[in-house]
DNA sequence: TCGTTTTTCTAGATCGATTTAGAAGAACGA
DNA sequence: TCGTTCTTCTAAATCGATCTAGAAAAACGA
């Protein structure tokens, strides 16, 4: 059972180690005959078929993508849009025949730390949500695979993304409209994950939470704009993060969340304090997951999915010559938005 | 930049190809000096570590392990109770450093269709939700990895599940104790996907679902219970068959959704009809994922990331030593379930 | 000073396949 | 019948590393 080769079974039939190899790779290279003779023997040995690593090594193709996938692999999953993104990126993978292989990024920020990115068998990346300048990115680079990135940064040739900065000013135009001129943003933080509280600009980290605090002071010139944190873009730390706001003696009039998942946080920390959202404090989100519809939360709508897919295609559709698709949003009003209160 | 391996490295450096592999993968094995120097001129050519597959051959040891993922890659990121396994997997792959292979099992149930389980290069394979006698577990077999699966089956050893019977029972018994007696069984249906209607016993995947129709049976023995389908596991699907049901002349007066979210398709039909789940007609879900709790569904909790954290440990952690562990259930009652109408 | 241990480095085999170029034989056309 | 083409198969090189065993040099102890 164990040490089974090409070899083995070659020796076994009798002919040349090609022949076998041609029996699973190029039926036509050899008589139907003697290809059911080595098949069948093959599996008398117990012989699986080509080892996987050695095949990769020789013809150079490993048959998998590579997913970057947010900073931290675990807490990704709890991100329906995350999931969204990766439901589509693998319904184009599973029309290619292509796995997908999830890499953890390693926690620290030493270059050390990546090993999964140095060390994968891939053809190619796909990268979701990796803030800029993260140690593995130079690592995919310096190994010069193909790379598709969600994120129009400067590190990939090819990307699917969506205006970020655009879609967050109509988001802010929208509150400005209802005139809100006090507003926190909710965001996860990425170097000191565990902490609840305000966070300076420079704590942001660069990428998509960048370019839509840009939209976003952009078309709210006149407002006072906070950062606060609650830790990892997740549920939990939009409830920490709002519960922090509301518990200081300086509330808001609207909470935007960076994420849906933190703005439901929110929300979930308003109805704990007996606060209706829109009537009390607007909440926004962004993003629109199946979730936001149904708890009537102010978001952007962005095709996830077809990110995804699109995404994947780059990577594998060599009908697709595009190299950077930009995909349409659209502010999605719901209740969770109102009129500031005048004071 | 194309082309430099070891060799060119160690050309470069005047050194032997084994002294540059030990810079990186044994760095007490050389002086401090002569690796930075190895590092530096690495680094200047272009050299991005050691190549993946040809490390994997050599070594024998690949760095991540295969997940098969439900028969449909795509349609299972739609299910929050899938979503929630991996969850819990990665989150032991990441603490390990360990990659996870999502692998497509291919639509048609052709041997020649699971080639990524064929050629995918792996350490240990994690098998979620697959039905019993799917060609590409025997491919896994034939390959002689070690693997644990979320089905107590007879093909690998080791294995991370729920007592399916016995937790089907207890929501059997649920419903007797309310008096209903006619029951429809909401199920997917691996072999004809798309249609929707009434399912024989023979085209009940083997697997989960079985036992969980056993273990309704025994709970429910003199109750009439049919199957019905409305294509694969999904929400539009629980919408479907739950549609097709009540819009039939013989409506039951329980429908038991197989699963979470096919249940929460059930409610949705039965609220565009004008009904009132648990009043007009029960209905149960089998899981308890996070939406189960809003939508006040019946149904069978098990802890699903604990599930994935522990096959990962299973197949990661030299220490956990038990081969199959059994987590326990809970029948969660909510408002979705109420007595039988008397008619 | 000499034998022993430790450190540092290397030669050559090996992992398990695929690929290229070409040999041997069969089939074919004229 | 002879040269040509097609089919079927093979020998040997190669993919890019890691590993084993051991050599050379340095450090050490008495």
């Amino acid at each position: 059972m164990a040490g089974v080769t090409l070899k083995t079974v070659a020796k076994a039939v009798g002919v040349s180690p090609s022949t076998v190899s041609n029996a699973y790779n190029k039926p036509d290279q050899l008589s139907a005959a003697l290809r059911d003779r080595i098949l069948a023997t093959a599996h008398e040995l117990g012989y699986a078929g080509p080892d996987a690593s050695a095949r990769a090594l020789r013809s150079g193709k490993a048959g998998s993508i590579g997913v970057l996938f947010t900073d931290k692999l675990s807490y990704a999953f709890s991100d329906p849009f995350a999931v969204g993104f990766l439901a589509g990126l693998a319904e184009v993978a599973e029309q290619f025949r292509t796995s997908l292989l999830l890499m953890p990024l390693g926690g620290e920020d030493t270059a050390d730390n990546s090993t999964a990115v140095k060390q994968a068998a891939i053809d190619a990346a796909a990268i979701f949500c990796v803030p800029h300048g993260h140690p593995a990115l130079e690592i995919l680079t310096a190994r010069g695979l193909p790379a598709a990135s969600t994120d129009p940064g400067d590190f990939t040739e090819s990307w699917v993304a969506i205006d970020e900065v655009a879609a967050a000013a109509s988001l802010g135009e929208h509150l400005t409209r209802l005139g809100h001129r006090d507003v926190v943003v909710l965001l996860d933080n990425a170097r000191t994950p565990g902490s609840t509280g305000e966070l300076e600009p420079d704590q942001v980290a660069s990428g998509n939470p960048t370019l839509r605090l840009e939209g976003l002071r952009k078309a709210m010139p006149e407002a006072r704009i906070r950062l606060v944190s609650g830790g990892y873009n997740a549920f939990d730390s939009g409830v920490a993060g709002t519960g922090w706001v509301l518990d200081s003696q300086d509330r808001p009039t609207a909470i935007v969340g960076l994420s849906d998942v933190q703005a439901l946080g929110a929300m979930e920390a308003l109805r704990v304090r007996g606060l209706v959202p829109g009537r009390d404090i607007t909440v926004t989100g962004f993003d629109d997951i199946p979730a936001a519809e149904q708890a009537g939360l102010t978001t952007i709508h962005q095709p996830i999915k077809d990110k995804g897919r699109l995404l994947g295609r780059l990577l594998l559709d060599p009908e697709v010559t595009e190299r950077q698709i930009l995909l349409p949003t659209e502010l999605v009003v719901r209740a969770s938005s109102g009129p500031a209160p005048k004071n």
